[in-house]
DNA sequence: GAGATTATGTCAGTCGCTGCCACTTGACCA
DNA sequence: TGGTCAAGTGGCAGCGACTGACATAATCTC
C-alpha cells in the first residue's frame, strides 16, 4: 500500500541511491570500455551490489543504458499532455519539447554528469543493440503521442494523420538529437535553435488544418 | 574468387537449401511455441544441422525471424534506385513500393508459405526484442532512402527535408503493414489500396516542389 | 522490541553466442 | 581419375545475460 506520498523513508532513499549508483557505474564503465565490453558483474561490483540485485533494478543491461534518456522522454510526454487543446497538434508538440527542456540539465546532473550523458547518447547511436532498444521505446512514445493527438482533435483511431504527423515530428527530433550529441557536443541552446529550424521545415508543409 | 556468375554449383544449391530449411523450421517453431519459447538448438535440430551451423547462416536468432521481411525491404530499396530522376521524391517512393510488391508473394512462397510469413509479421510486432531489431533495420533503410533522395535532388547532406519526408513515408508504411497483417490477414490487394489511401494523406501536405 | 515486509545475496541452471580444432565434402586441375 | 585445396560442418569448451528458489538481513509497523 502507498500512502498518498509521505516523505520518503530510509528504505526509499536507499533504493534511490542504489539505483543512481548503478546508473552512474554503468554509464562510466560503458564510456570507458564500451557497452559490450562491460559485463553486468562489473557494473554491480562497481556499485557494490550483487549481480542479482542489478537485475532487480533493471530488467536487462539495455535498460540501464537508456535510463537517463528515458527520463527525458517522460518529461516530454508529460509536457504534451499539459498543452491546451486550442493549440494545433504540431504547435503543441513543438511547445512541449521546448518546455520539457527547461531545467532538464539539472534533472540529469542529479543523476550523472551531463557530459557523461552526452557520451552515452553517442554510444547508443553506435551500438546496434542499444539503438534497436532505443528505437523501440521511441516507437512506443510515438504511439502514445499519436493517440493523444487523435484524442485532442476528436479523430477516430483509424485516421492516419496523427501518426503521419508524429512520424515526421519524431524524424526531426531524432535528427536534431543526433546533431546535438555529435556536433553541438551537448549544448542545449544550439539544440533549441536547430530543432526550431528543422521543425519550421515541416510546419508549413504539414499545416493542413484538420478541423476546418 | 568469383567468376561473374556461373550457374550455381552443387555447393551453392546445398547452402541455399540449408538456409531455407532453417528459415522454415524457425518460423514454424516460432509460430508454434513463440519466439522466446523456441531455442536455437530446436531450430537447428528441426533443420537437421548443428547449432554451430545455424550461427554460420544467421548471426543471431533475431536474424532468422526477420529474414523474409528483409527480402521485401531489399526489393523496395532496389525499386527506389530504379526510379527515374524526373519523378518527385514522394512519387518515386510511392511507385517503388507498389512496384516492389509485384510478384512478391511468389518470392516469399519460394521460401515459406505466405500465411506463415503473415503470422511471423504479427509475431514481430508483438515480441519486443524482434520489434526493436526490426525498427533498427527500418531506420537503416530510412537512412539509405534519405541519402538517395538527397542525391537525386542534388541537396546537401544537412538538408533535413529528405529525412522528414522519408520519416513520414515510413510512418505510413509501418501503419499499413500492421493493418495488412492484423486486419487484412495478408491480402495484398487490400494492402495496395490502404497504402495508396494513406499516402494520399501526406501527398498534398508534403508536396512542396523542392526544385522550383 | 516482536513480527510482518521487503531488499539483498548466493547458487544453480538455461540459453544465446563464440573460438577452436578436427573432419568431411564439393571444386578444380594435372 | 585421383589428388589437392578450399569451403562447409560438427563437437566441445567457455563466457555472459538472465531467472527461479531459498536463505539472510535490513527496514517498517504496531
Amino acid at each position: 500500500m502507498q500512502a498518498i506520498e509521505g516523505p520518503p523513508g530510509l528504505r526509499e532513499r536507499k533504493k534511490r541511491r542504489t539505483r543512481d549508483a548503478l546508473i552512474r557505474s554503468a554509464l562510466e564503465l560503458f564510456s570507458l570500455k564500451g557497452y559490450e565490453g562491460t559485463t553486468v558483474d562489473e557494473i554491480a561490483a562497481a556499485a557494490d551490489v550483487s549481480q542479482r540485485t542489478f537485475f532487480r533494478y533493471f530488467t536487462n543491461k539495455e535498460e540501464v543504458a537508456l535510463s537517463v534518456q528515458d527520463m527525458a522522454e517522460s518529461r516530454f510526454l508529460a509536457a504534451v499532455l499539459e498543452r491546451p487543446a486550442a493549440e494545433s497538434p504540431l504547435t503543441a508538440l513543438r511547445t512541449a519539447v521546448l518546455a520539457s527542456w527547461d531545467g532538464i540539465e539539472e534533472a540529469i546532473e542529479a543523476v550523472v554528469p551531463l557530459e557523461l550523458h552526452v557520451r552515452t547518447y553517442r554510444m547508443i547511436q553506435e551500438t546496434p543493440q542499444l539503438l534497436a532498444a532505443h528505437l523501440r521505446r521511441q516507437a512506443e512514445l510515438e504511439d502514445r503521442l499519436a493517440a493523444e493527438i487523435a484524442r485532442r482533435e476528436g479523430l477516430p483511431a483509424q485516421d492516419p494523420r496523427p501518426r503521419i504527423l508524429v512520424a515526421a515530428f519524431s524524424g526531426v527530433m531524432r535528427e536534431t538529437s543526433k546533431l546535438w550529441a555529435d556536433v553541438a557536443g551537448g549544448d542545449m541552446a544550439e539544440l533549441r535553435g536547430t530543432t526550431a529550424a528543422y521543425l519550421d521545415q515541416i510546419g508549413p508543409a504539414l499545416a493542413e488544418n484538420w478541423r476546418s
